[in-house]
DNA sequence: TTGTACGCGTTATCAC
DNA sequence: GTGATAACGCGTACAA
């Protein structure tokens, strides 16, 4: 069980071939006869010989590695992406190199730097600290998801057509009001295409309706309290009134019908709730959640797909640099579940 | 913009110092005077050096690399524990290559030796599949977390005190009959603590307990059903009287909860609820639900520690093996909250 | 304090 | 089909 460094000199000398000619059998292996590939292979197995990939990268400049930065791993949704990221190795081969930011510019940069110093062929960005601008000053090939984009690759979820659906049905479950309650959100990042969805839909049908901006709260308790003064407010000003609430994540969404739930022992008709992100939570939920649900898998897939044609124009003898952003939407799917008629 | 390929050599050149004075700027500065220090400094901002990492884990055999295989994302407490995992980059400057196993043998057999391809200094395993035995067998530093860990180092919750700390919060709360809910567990996984905890608390105070374990179910369609049996069985069993549920996870508990909330519009006095984790759930469900908290941060850290430390021992001169196993135990935390007294 | 020469394990470029 | 030899970028004895 010793530490075993058998290298292509040692199998080159048991066997009597050259060094080159075992690189050969591992790149190349019809350039031999068969019968030399079997004597090459039987050595590997006599010397048990480990293949040293950080070799072959200094040597050929491929290391196959793909850098990750995302903000936390807290919010499911960040979670599950990373998880369909990582499965994509089956695909594409890509090792991942994953750091976590919590929203820190100075260390995502750092970060940023480190990965850049083990030679990744490309990066995948979920946080929102460093500007596209920025990014794309790095000259690597980047796939930045659900974020600010303008000057990089980007895949995103189709969030004004979420809107659109969600508050479609809000507005065919017959409500009188329309409420739709989110976070202050930057007009350059796709989520802020919820708000132009909810507000178009809201005025095609000429349906009454409201937004409630909030300021991002971040623990459960803050979560909830800010869920109860929306709560409180909606109800006072529409009494009577059947009130359709649009939450911008599933998260405020289990909020606010817990307060509900517990006011009436179950949701009055008076209220119709959808949430966004088909997190766990939202079929965890007391009353099962109607929800917009980003399909995490595609999003990943097609990052890793559209970084996947620029890293391999890149090892081209002559890389044509990328003259056109590609910015791929995917669309996301409606569940009708039991907090909507 | 052009692909910068600046080496120590550049540097030289652009000096007039040798290489070999280039490598001890960055490694052992002291040894240049202040002046020359300067120069390279400023050689460094002219030409737009960026360090090659890949080549000096070549040279020196150092990766920094450790490789993490965890089982899935999906589950709470794996995500939480990866990030944990992924932010001790700044304390040990460790970089993680990650792989998500989906618990599949063999692939997860493959990861492994796509890591060690890559020269990782250690490991960390979250994933059941391969034996500790079989893992000892790579001769390489491995950390297990929570799981089988007879042949490796291990950081385990203290899932015997978890148990214990719950099932006295249920007795203290004058229950009549206490029941522990789990799925089928190995003995010799950590997780089995919890089923001995509750078992030596019940007899310890002579108090009727009933153990139901049941097939480990997936979708929270199925866990729901599972649970609803549960209840139902429960309910007849034992009408009339006061029931103490410990539930092996907050997922089983919250879903409990749901069905019993829906049921009387509250939990009933005759029924208290413990689930085990702290997982966001506990806290989001429609009521706060008492749970014991494992420290995913401190798991973490230790984890990260032991292998420090045996990684370190690698890299002396004369590396003694390792001579005896560690297995940290980290006490759980015992949080109370609506769903007990 | 600084420089020379070589090693790390593989691939690439020529030859044969 | 096969082999010598030179990269790749940095660390490190050893020498000066």
């Amino acid at each position: 069980m010793n530490k075993n460094k058998i290298t292509f000199a040692d199998i080159a000398k048991y066997t009597n071939f050259s060094k080159t000619t075992i690189s050969r059998y591992f790149n190349n292996p019809d350039s031999l006869t068969l019968e030399n590939q079997e004597i090459i292979a039987k050595a590997l197995v006599d010397l048990d010989y480990r293949e040293n990939k950080l070799a072959k990268v200094f040597a050929n400049g491929k290391s196959e590695f793909v850098g990750i930065i995302v903000p936390n791993l807290y919010l499911h949704y960040y979670a599950e992406m990373l998880n369909q990221i990582l499965n994509t190795y089956e695909k594409f081969g890509y090792k991942f190199l994953v750091f976590v930011s919590n929203n820190n510019e100075e260390t995502e940069r750092k970060y940023i730097r480190e990965l850049l110093a083990y030679k990744i062929e490309g990066m995948i960005i979920l946080s929102h600290t460093i500007s596209s601008e920025e990014l794309a000053s790095y000259d690597i090939p980047i796939v930045v998801i659900e974020r600010e984009d303008k000057y990089v690759n980007s895949v995103n979820t189709d969030n004004y057509l979420g809107a659109v659906q969600g508050t479609t049905l809000l507005f065919k479950n017959k409500c009188d009001v329309l409420l739709h309650i989110n976070s202050m959100v930057s007009k350059d990042v796709p989520a802020y295409g919820r708000i132009q969805g909810f507000q178009d839909i809201c005025r095609k049908h000429n349906i009454k309706y409201e937004l409630i901006i909030k300021e991002l709260e971040h623990s459960q308790q803050e979560i909830n309290q800010c869920m109860l003064e929306v709560y409180e407010y909606v109800k006072k000003k529409y009494p009577n009134q059947k009130k359709g609430l649009f939450l911008s994540n599933d998260t405020y969404a289990n909020s606010m019908l817990n307060i509900i739930f517990r006011e009436y022992g179950t949701l009055p008709d008076e209220y119709r709730i959808i949430g966004f992100d088909d997190s766990p939570i939202a079929i965890q939920a007391i009353m099962p959640i109607s929800t917009v649900a980003q399909q995490i898998d595609k999003l990943a897939y097609e990052a890793m797909e559209i970084l996947v044609i620029q890293m391999n124009e890149r090892k081209k003898r002559c890389p044509k640099p990328q003259t056109e952003l590609i910015h791929k939407n995917i669309i996301p799917i409606l569940i009708r579940r039991k907090t909507t008629d």
